[in-house]
Order: C-alpha cells, then sequence, then structure tokens
DNA sequence: CGTCGGTGCTCATACGAATGAGCACCGAAC
DNA sequence: GTTCGGTGCTCATTCGTATGAGCACCGACG
C-alpha cells in the first residue's frame, strides 16, 4: 500500500451534503451540535456520508468567521532553550503548558526569527505573527520596546512574564515579587542580629534588578539597618574592594548579591582573604541558584505557578476584552541555603 | 492611558482601500508583493493607509486560501513534560524548535487533551485538530494506532518520532538505530573477550524494544558469541534467578540490560552475592541513562539531531506531497562508561 | 376551511484575503 | 486614424464553514 499521493483534495461540507442529500448548511448544523430541527434519520444519513468520505472540518476556515482559535502563543524572544539558561524558560513553559491543557488550549511557539537577522521579533514585514494565536505569553528580554508598545495599541491580548515598563503603554505582566522578596532577606538578616549589610549589584539595568533594589533599600530603610555599600543605588557594579574590606573586618556582618555571579565573585575574594561563609560573613542570593546547587540563601521563584497564571490571566484577556489589564505580582520564596547565619559574636 | 477597550474590529484589507482610495485587490497585491504593476505613488497610500490604521494581515484567512500556514504541529501523547521523563521530549523538542527556527516555521504545541478524559487524541469530535498546521511531528506512546491509521489515510503530512507500526498505514518514522546500537554493543564486548553473554528483557513490548532485541539477536548469531539467557526473545522479564547466577559462577560473564530498571535490579542482585561490575561481570544498558549519570555503559540517543531530521522530514512532505514517505533511521553512539570491562582472566 | 405553530430544512451571506481575468486608458507605431 | 502593447488598476470569484432569515409543508385547532 503507497501513501494517497497525490493528496486527494479533502472532503468538504459540500461534498458530505451531496451524498446525503441535503444542503451543505445541514451538514454544518449536525456537525457543530446546531441540529435542534434535524431528526435522526437526516443525521444518520449525514453521519454515513461523513465516513464515507472521511470528512474532518477544516479548522483554518472554522475559525475564520470570528470565532477563537483555542490557540495560545508563547512567544520568546530568545530561543527557547539556550543552553547559558538551560532549564530556563522551560520552566515556565512547563506551567503553560498545565494550564493550556486543562483549559482546553493548544500553544504556539513563535520559534522563527522573522528574517534571519534581527533577533526574533514580533511583527514581520508589518504583520503581528502573533495573530494566528487568540492571545500570547511574551517572555524573555525583548530588544525592542517599540515593538511591545505597537502591540499594546493595536488591543492585542498579551502578557508578559517578567516586569516591563513601556513609556505609555501599561503592558500586563506576571511578576516575581523580587521587592518583597528581597524585602524578606533582609529582615530575616535583621532577625539573626545582622544590623550593617553590603548590597553588590550586577551591571544589568533591567526591570528585575530595579525592583530589587528598591525592595533591600526600603526594608533597610524600615528596620533602619545600616547599608554600607558604596551608594548601592547608583553605585558600582561587581564586587568593589571597600565591601570586601568591610566584609573583612566586620564593618558590616553580611552581603546581599543581586545574581549569582556576583556572589560567587564575592565568595573568591573572601576566600582570598580568608574570611569564611557564613562562619564570619553571611551572604544571600536575590536569584534562583537552585541550577547552580551550591548552597547559596537565595530566593526561589515559582517558575510554574508563574506560567499558569499567565496563561490564566490572558484567557481572561481573550474571554473578555474589555477586562482590566494590570500586572500581577507572585510571591518568591526565600530559600535557606548554607551561606547565612547569626552574626559572628564578636561583631554584634 | 488606559488600555483600548473595547477592543475595536481590527482593520482588513477593504478599509485600507477606502482610505487609500483603491480596491481591496490593490491592497492584497500591494501586501503580498504581487505589486508589479502598482507605482510607486499608490504603493506609498497604501503603505500610509496602512500605518493609519495600524492595519496587520489576518493569518487565518490568509491560510484559508489554501496558502501554507508555516505552521508545523508538535504533538505528544503524553504531557511535554511529564516529571517522570524530565527532560526527554524537551531536548526532541530542542531540535525540533532548532530546526523550525532556521526554516522559518513556527510551531504548535497540541496540548489540549480532547475531551478531558482518554489522554491526548489526533481526533477531537470527528476533526483533525493537527490540520491548522502544516504537517505535524508525533511523539510518545500513542494509545490509539487506529488515529494513527486514519492520520495516515487522510494523507495529513506527519512524521513519527519512534518507530510505529501501524498494519495498512506505513507511517514514516525517524527511529533511533537500537538495532545496530545493541549490534555495536555486543561487538564490544566481543572485543573484550566476552564469549558467553545473558541478555536482560524489561517487561515492556513495543517497537524500541523488539529493534533491541532483533539487534542483539542478530549479533550474538553472527560473532558465534553464546547466549545464555532463558530465551531472550521470547522470554522471562526482569532478571531471572538463573541469570543471576550464571554471571556469578562465570557460566556468562557480561550481561545486556535491556532497560536502566532491570540494569539497576541486575546490580542490586549481584552486589547482594559479592559479585563486582566491572571487575567480575560487565555490564551493558540498551537505553540512555545520562539523565542517571550513574556510570553505565549504554547508549545515546541523539535526540536533538533526531527532532532535527523529523523536522526536515517533515518539511519535505509539506513541500512535496508526492514525495515518498519512508522512514529514517539515525545512529546511536555507544557510550563507554564505567561498568564494562576485559573478561576476567580466570573466566575466558 | 382558514389559520397558526411547529418541523425540517434551504438560501444567502459573512468572514478576510488571494488571484485570474479583464477593462479603461495612454502613447507609440504603422 | 486604427491597431497594438503596456500600465494601472478593478471585478468577481474562491477558499470552507457558520448562521440569521425564511420558505414549504404538515397537523391541529377553532
Amino acid at each position: 500500500m503507497t501513501a494517497p499521493s497525490p493528496r486527494p483534495r479533502s472532503a468538504r461540507q459540500s461534498d458530505v451534503a451531496r451524498i446525503a442529500g441535503v444542503s451543505q448548511s445541514a451538514v454544518s448544523r449536525v456537525i457543530s451540535g446546531d441540529a435542534a430541527r434535524i431528526p435522526a434519520e437526516t443525521r444518520r444519513r449525514i453521519h454515513d456520508a461523513i465516513a464515507e468520505l472521511g470528512y474532518v472540518p477544516n479548522p483554518v476556515a472554522r475559525n475564520l468567521r470570528g470565532a477563537r482559535t483555542r490557540l495560545l502563543g508563547v512567544h520568546t524572544f530568545e530561543p527557547l532553550f539556550p543552553n547559558a539558561r538551560e532549564g530556563f524558560y522551560v520552566e515556565f513553559l512547563l506551567g503553560i503548558e498545565q494550564r493550556a491543557e486543562e483549559t482546553g488550549h493548544d500553544l504556539v511557539l513563535f520559534s522563527s526569527t522573522g528574517d534571519g537577522a534581527g533577533g526574533r521579533r514580533i511583527y514581520r514585514d508589518e504583520t503581528n505573527r502573533l495573530r494566528i494565536a487568540d492571545g500570547s505569553v511574551l517572555l524573555g528580554v525583548s530588544p525592542d520596546r517599540a515593538e511591545l508598545a505597537r502591540l499594546w495599541h493595536e488591543g492585542y491580548p498579551f502578557i508578559h512574564i517578567g516586569r516591563r515598563d513601556v513609556p505609555g503603554a501599561p503592558i500586563p505582566c506576571v511578576i516575581p515579587d523580587y521587592s518583597g522578596a528581597a524585602a524578606g532577606i533582609v529582615e530575616r538578616l535583621h532577625g539573626l542580629g545582622h544590623r550593617r549589610l553590603a548590597y553588590l549589584r550586577d551591571s544589568i539595568d533591567v526591570e528585575p534588578y530595579e525592583d530589587r533594589r528598591a525592595g533591600y533599600a526600603d526594608a533597610v530603610t524600615r528596620l533602619g539597618v545600616v547599608d554600607r555599600s558604596p551608594g548601592f543605588v547608583s553605585g558600582t557594579a561587581g564586587v568593589p574592594d571597600e565591601v570586601v574590606s568591610a566584609l573583612a573586618d566586620g564593618t558590616c556582618t553580611a552581603a546581599v548579591a543581586e545574581s549569582e555571579r556576583v556572589a560567587a565573585e564575592l565568595r573568591a575574594r573572601l576566600t582570598d582573604r580568608g574570611v569564611r561563609i557564613p562562619e564570619d560573613v553571611s551572604v544571600a542570593v536575590l536569584e534562583d541558584t537552585s541550577a547552580a546547587d551550591v548552597g547559596w540563601d537565595d530566593l526561589r521563584i515559582p517558575r510554574q505557578e508563574i506560567g499558569r497564571i499567565a496563561v490564566e490571566r490572558l484567557i481572561d484577556m481573550v474571554s473578555d476584552p474589555a477586562a482590566p489589564r494590570e500586572s500581577t505580582y507572585v510571591a518568591c520564596e526565600a530559600m535557606p541555603g548554607e551561606t547565612v547565619a547569626g552574626v559572628r559574636e564578636d561583631r554584634r
């Protein structure tokens, strides 16, 4: 038996109708359940004809009438599984897929680049590629905010995972609450007796880091803790010498690092000076370091849950275009590790 | 600024046409590049109107005319990332995504179950859900071969990852060459001096395991090696006592386990008897055990490459429906580990 | 016997874009 | 001055399905 080629044009409702001796609309009604006034006998004839022809509705044509496609888009601004961040997007996707499955949606992964260069774009030769889907989840760092603004103005339903600020276009996001998590970590250090902290910033200036800084700053002020970083909000990136010295001599008793990269650098510098973590100095990281598995006190981003929530919100937007489009915050758990301890007795 | 809601019905070509003072077809021609006979001035007017209205083509309508959607489907018969097989499908998807990106395709992940129960099905109330995509990659273990047969008879372009035999429907697959890999492992054992082997089968009876058994059986015969498993082809699943004894007393010097599960059981049983791997007995596994990371001599399934090849083949089928639809074999690398060694001197 | 209410459908059109055919006009060539 | 060829579009139709409106028929009721 050989493959049926050249593929015969698939049967359509009109073919079924001809065989069953009814009109195309009768077929349509029977198929789409609106068969209230079609008697069993006719229905049977139609079903027989369907079986005979192996008729299968064309979903594309169905959708044309303005019905929903029940497709949800997933647009990542970088390849879905960049090696550098293995497991990063995938975890969000896991939650997205779960919720999509539960709500009877399929997903469209927008993997095509657009035009070879310039990264993944939403608009390709003036057309919004996302439009096949009823709405889309966006994730990753967009290289081009104007695109997001345009998308928003178009009224297309979408939700962004992670905070993204675009002037003039308050795009709805699902946001890990880095600010609250940072505050929580400061509180924890405070509870352990730490009163003089240092903040280590990375050189990245995107929204999520701003959130961390804000949360840290608030908590420091609120608890009356002293921050000794060299002007952490506008300050230097990386691990300045002053901070290493301050931690070594007890001027500071704990450090809060924005990213694992900075934390690792700090650890190296402290080890050089013979300073131990956590015996001498406590270090917490404001990032999910579970992949590295080195025991940092850090925070956990509930990626799966965030994915689920994003789909949830997206479906709301799709089903009610007039619904409010606000951002949602999702709490991050502070994860105790092996790098935070009570303050050293002689340094209280 | 508030979200533009209720969303205005998006502009269409006829709206653009009205504003630009031309006909809808002129707009269509300009947009779809067939603008040979439209002068620059008119084109400009049309583009201005497009910009003014924020017009965006409706991909669904486009597709209706029979054009390609440039969507490729990915249908998994189980959720994409079942916890039990974490990283299993994902690796295929990685390759699929890469190739899709390179060829300018987007992916549709068919995640919706169909009707709540009964697993993921291709046909939902008599409609082939895959049809939105130009063609689809199927992966996982289908609960229902009749569905595959129907899909094939329909002439829908699809390719299955992993071998799947359906009577009357020679469905095209991309198949890890388990048979060759099993033979390779037997050859390797033979090269190390092993002459009396045992084969341990799992209780699963799907095609991939048949391939392993066939490859093993061929190699054993070809090399004149003795197989001491209790009738491995029709034989008992799991780890029979006879096999453990044969390995312990030197009747057999090496074991080939179909799955990691069986291998792990064997290891436990041998350890109980004080038999060491690989000093006393060599053990190889005919499965990719890289996830477990316990040093088995095993084989590696080039999942990413398989994904890429599947997309490649699928695109061929889509672009030429008359193309032959055969299966493709992909070689698996035998991966040396720490559980195979030369045969013990006194057991040659 | 006329009318009314149901039943069992059909008709016509919409959805949005693509496209073969063809019309109207213009300048040039014979 | 007629024909010819090219330009610049428009017209009409197609894709496959869904759906509001409505037609024809039948039995029942007044």
